[in-house]
DNA sequence: CTAACTGCAAATTCTTTGCATTAGT
DNA sequence: ACTAATGCAAAGAATTTGCAGTTAG
């Protein structure tokens, strides 16, 4: 008889089998990034994280961030503050694919996803005709939109 | 009879009149970002600055670009090996405007410009979408496509 | 003349590394 | 068991800051 896997974690399968362990810690940071909306950096992550397991430490938040985004489970961005946040990829599931709108006076970030059609209409035919010219594999994208949000014009 | 103001530096009125100068460090940084085609990191900017003027310090080069950047004159951009890379604006004077194309293998960035109209179009017409819905006083746009070149997928 | 600018050295901040220990599979 | 993953402390790298001396307007 077929045996049934207790395939608990819904990430389990882009870790195992490629030499990669489904740890404790590497669930709670996925977990985390799962049930935020928000643009976390590292140590963000690390504190909540913290809070569950208190002896996970930063390093182990950097080194499973570093895996994510190379197994492309997660994006990373830079936006103007000198560290690096983090995001969940996850198409599927309800949340939709966005794009940033950041203010360059307090750092406000917001996600739209009003006017992406077009915005994805135009990616996939700029990626076609720079895979074609450059010979490029193109694996990811960065629209960003900088400005001054409504509260710092005052 | 009219004065003919000797504007020897074509920045010259950027800084003059704000309570900034125009100094022979901040020249002669823009001087380096006007003849380079490259992305230039402030260090850099600094060896090559350092050339002419060898008693200029990397902190005035860092505290120029800052200027610089919060003047309008200078795109400061964080591709992805965690140091900032920087470009003059200076739509005038012949450099078009342009995306990047990113390898995140080798770091090889890419200036295109072929598909731009396009996404021009696209920008202002998100601009005012974005704008209007969030308040927001747009100011600069990031526009970045990213993957593997043609060299490092062999 | 005066406030803006500069250079130096020291301090900060984010991120990475070395290494001995622990724990998935 | 075998090797990946972890935690800690220490290292590293990019950028910022304090301060006294210098200079453009």
């Amino acid at each position: 008889m077929k045996k049934i896997h207790k395939n608990l974690s819904p990430w389990h399968h882009k870790f195992i089998g490629k030499g990669y362990r489904l740890t404790a810690p590497r669930e709670a940071i996925l977990g985390v990034l799962h049930n935020t909306t928000e643009h976390l950096s590292a140590e963000d992550i690390y504190f909540i994280v913290h809070e569950v397991y208190p002896n996970i430490g930063l390093t182990t938040v950097y080194r499973t961030l570093e895996l994510l985004v190379q197994l492309g489970l997660v994006f990373k961005f830079e936006f103007g503050d000198d560290r690096a946040r983090f995001e969940l990829v996850e198409e599927v599931k309800g949340k939709r694919h966005h794009h940033h709108l950041v203010c360059m006076k307090c750092g406000k970030i917001i996600d739209y996803s009003d006017f992406i059609d077009d915005e994805l209409e135009l990616v996939r035919r700029t990626e076609k005709g720079l895979s074609r010219k450059f010979g490029f594999k193109i694996t990811n994208h960065v629209i960003q939109f900088c400005g001054v949000c409504e509260k710092c014009r005052q």
